[in-house]
DNA sequence: TGTAATAAACGAACGTCATTCATTTAGGAG
DNA sequence: CTCCTAAATGAATGACGTTCGTTTATTACA
């Protein structure tokens, strides 16, 4: 998958070689710095392989010595995200709050980047080390915490795909909720969007913050039946 | 934005006109329905604008007639996936009971169809009919079970997030939590992968079915204290 | 009945991408 | 100095979505 590293285990292999390469000007790191620089400027819809190439000065074929595709930059790109997200709560505060803090910050990391989102839900972790990292340390903190090893994963996966699918949300657009003509034909509906007391990314943020206690106050309800079971 | 619905409010106001086009061989309905088609046979990726218009007998540029965009298309097939979700346990059930059913099959109607998740989450509810119809009886049973009017758009918000974000998660790849080579560096997390009970497309519905009643029992405690402090 | 009006349909483009390929370049090992 | 090898190059390819000028088919009206 990765070139550069694919090349040092092969040469590893074959010591018989009788010369060496000018060393590289491209690398993993470079490349995701540089995909990050280019959606910074231009967004996603402006990360193209030519984009990114005239961002490294060299031209969009040479990318391919050491990326396989432009998925492969994308999950660069999203590992390198994760590496900004906080777990520093787990080990510290109690699991409760620890995982309320993760799931903010998890949020907050991801609301910038939708396009990435559907991909960090799919991709295996064995190629997005940060990504990994972040699992282990959640994974212990929910140990610590008192949850029983074969339930640590599943709560996991639910608190990350509230969070996933609220950063969807925080992209959606102004009025997105607005029934406009048909207001007859959903009323119910169209006085409670009335009614809320917040308006754009503020109501997204409040819909989180709901759900995410709720998630969390029933989780610990779930904690505690589990322990009472078990002992 | 609908081009045969556009030129019959034009007819209207214009009755002056002197002739009329014959009638149209393609229609949103036809269009969406050959779509699913489509998808059915070839997935998302065999989705192509030529595929679609193959698929009605038409050239591509056929289709530009009746729809602004291919990002309509996938508009028009989102909607139509909603009219599938089951929201029939309110105003019949309790409100938790019934809003668990509508999430379970929601989760189960989308997870066919990944690429229209991202979509859904930011799209405005006012130019798709039968997502608006499916909100209202949501609303309308929220109200009834007791939820204030100022909280239900955000109760809605929070479970479908959650929702979607799993709805992702089931077309994952078998094994995305092997740590692989690097189990060392994630210990807690890769016996916590191999301690998880379920396999596959089951253990996906585990994580479901754990965040789901966590997040409904949690909704059940907001919802207790906020009539407590509202009466 | 004939004719004008009009949207639908057509087919041949165009522009933007990601990706591939044959070739050249550069620098260290022998 | 001379291979060897990976990196870099630039032109080409192939899928796409989408646009444009034109033609076709149908119907209202004279």
């Amino acid at each position: 998958m990765e070139s550069p590293a694919a090349d040092a285990r092969e040469a590893a292999a074959h010591p018989r070689r009788r010369g060496r390469p000018p060393r590289p000007v491209l690398s993993r790191e470079k490349i995701t710095t540089a995909a990050l620089a280019v959606v910074g400027r231009a967004g996603y819809p402006g990360l193209t392989m030519a984009a990114l190439a005239r961002e490294l000065k060299t031209a969009p074929s040479a990318l391919y010595n050491h990326v396989a595709s432009k998925d492969e930059v994308l999950n660069w790109v999203q590992d390198d995200v994760c590496e900004t997200i906080d777990t520093s709560g787990f080990g510290k505060d109690p699991w409760d709050l620890a995982l309320s803090r993760w799931a903010y910050s998890y949020r907050a990391a991801f609301a910038p980047h939708p396009p990435l989102i559907p991909i960090i839900a799919v991709f295996p972790v064995a190629g997005a080390p940060h990504t990994l990292a972040m699992y282990e340390r959640v994974a212990a903190g929910l140990r610590e915490g008192g949850w029983p090893e074969d339930m640590v994963v599943d709560v996991i996966v639910a608190v990350e795909s509230f969070v996933l699918g609220s950063a969807m949300d925080v992209s959606a657009p102004e009025g997105i909720f607005d029934v406009g003509e048909r207001g007859d034909l959903a009323p119910t509906f169209a006085a409670a969007v009335a009614a809320r007391p917040a308006r754009g990314a503020a109501s997204a943020d409040a819909a989180f913050g709901l759900g995410l206690s709720a998630l969390v106050a029933g989780l610990r309800g779930t904690l505690a039946s589990a322990r009472a079971t078990r002992g």
